[in-house]
DNA sequence: CGCCCCGTTGAGGGAGCTCAAAACGAGTGG
DNA sequence: CCACTCGTTTTGAGCTCCCTCAACGGGGCG
């Protein structure tokens, strides 16, 4: 199941503790560990597989991955999506907790485990910030643990639309840039709960679905109500 | 529903970024930090209310406490026990992501959280630790983000079982520090489900119940199969 | 144009939830 | 030692939300 990688100087590629990087560190690794290796791969092909040893560090620099994790039988559960600039395989544990894999055709640059070691060691800020991170992304996978062990579908949507919008405004308009199955295997859903529930929240008014990929929120009140889970009873 | 804190030098308590440390790293921090104050909680007693701001760090010396979030209606999450030796409050964000409570009479120590970063300044290879131990915790939260979007109720209360059992033996002995309440709301089910599911599981011979706090594993390698969804369509 | 993949919609079923009651165990007082 | 209370756990019966299975629709691409 895992794929080849299009790598620039080898065709190895594997990585680490999967700790995405979210915005606001953005710079400061890049700027600390200096040129790394690029990294390309096709929409579908696997960078990293679940319970791999970890051998580097990727920073994503254009296009979409998905971290998850899966069992036996196929099932599936996709631990986050990571975009521009966001990082993963900061390593804090020896084996890959997620396999990573390529939404669309993305860039990404590479540095070995080595070189990001000898960073931390040349500058103790720099462990700071990774903490800072690891504690950032503790804090979203925590979200997503009440999400879903206790939200229903429609909860769950309502919230993952809002975190999608991010930057509170009237009318947000959400680009997707995942799959139905993607968001499906996120929330704990099927892809039909999905497609019903958005379907559903078009009907009520609370959405806009112009087409496949773009989503308008008309309702950002209501839907962040629903989120919170205040409207236990309602229809 | 924040309850006040025996603390046996003010009555003030709040913590942080709960970054709770597994055995592996117990000793590090408080051998940095030296003397924090003691601090005890009774039963049930909050520790930490969700959304405070952080101004501590915690390690628990005797009892047993839980991390949970919560919502609206009063349907809950929880995220982690902890137990002697663990820690939580170290700080990475601003605001508790969870709430704490004791579970039992609990001893904990207590360290203002400028100690701590005083600590990591004078010490960088602390950050180090810390950001090791967040990166274990993000593991645990992600495998728990699979259980609770994708295992069936068997296979969620095998899993628990097992991790509760840790070092692999034969016939292990599980000793629940938790009610049953508190298992349903960690493993995203009602405590109707879980009394049936061990019920059950008694019945078909997988463990013993011999009294209401204690669960003898009985076929450990059936348990691992069901835990890790190999079992998928079985009775 | 025709194929294929993805998304939508429909009908029916089942795992787990809800509501309710009984069983059990621990603590308390007579 | 027993009677009583109170909280927790177990068990039962019925229901619901979401899943499963299946068919249909539409957009992209050869």
């Amino acid at each position: 199941m895992a794929s080849s990688l299009a790598v620039h100087s080898n065709g190895h590629a594997s990585c680490d503790g999967v700790v995405p990087g979210r915005a606001p560190a953005r710079d400061d690794l890049s700027a600390l560990l200096g040129i790394g290796v690029t990294v390309t791969a096709e929409p579908g092909q696997t960078v990293v597989v679940e319970d791999d040893p970890i051998d580097h560090y990727y920073r994503v620099v254009s296009g979409t991955v998905r971290l998850y994790q899966s069992i036996a039988d196929g099932r599936r559960q996709v631990i986050d999506f990571l975009s521009e600039g966001d990082c993963f395989g900061l390593t804090g544990v020896a084996r890959h907790p997620c396999s990573v894999e390529a939404m669309s055709r993305i860039t990404m640059i590479r540095y070995a485990r080595r070189t990001v070691e000898a960073a931390i060691e040349a500058d103790p800020s720099l462990a700071r910030r990774l903490f800072k991170l690891a504690c950032v992304e503790l804090q979203r996978a925590r979200q997503q643990m009440l999400l879903l062990g206790r939200k229903t579908a429609d909860e769950r949507m309502a919230s993952f639309l809002l975190r999608l919008a991010e930057p509170d405004g009237a009318d947000q308009v959400v680009t997707l840039t995942m799959s139905r199955l993607d968001i499906a295997d996120h929330l704990g859903l099927t892809i039909e709960t999905v497609s019903r529930t958005l379907s559903r929240f078009r009907r009520d008014g609370l959405i806009d679905l112009p087409n496949r990929q773009q989503i308008l929120l008309r309702r950002v009140g209501h839907l962040k109500a629903l989120a919170e889970g205040e409207l236990a009873g309602a229809a």
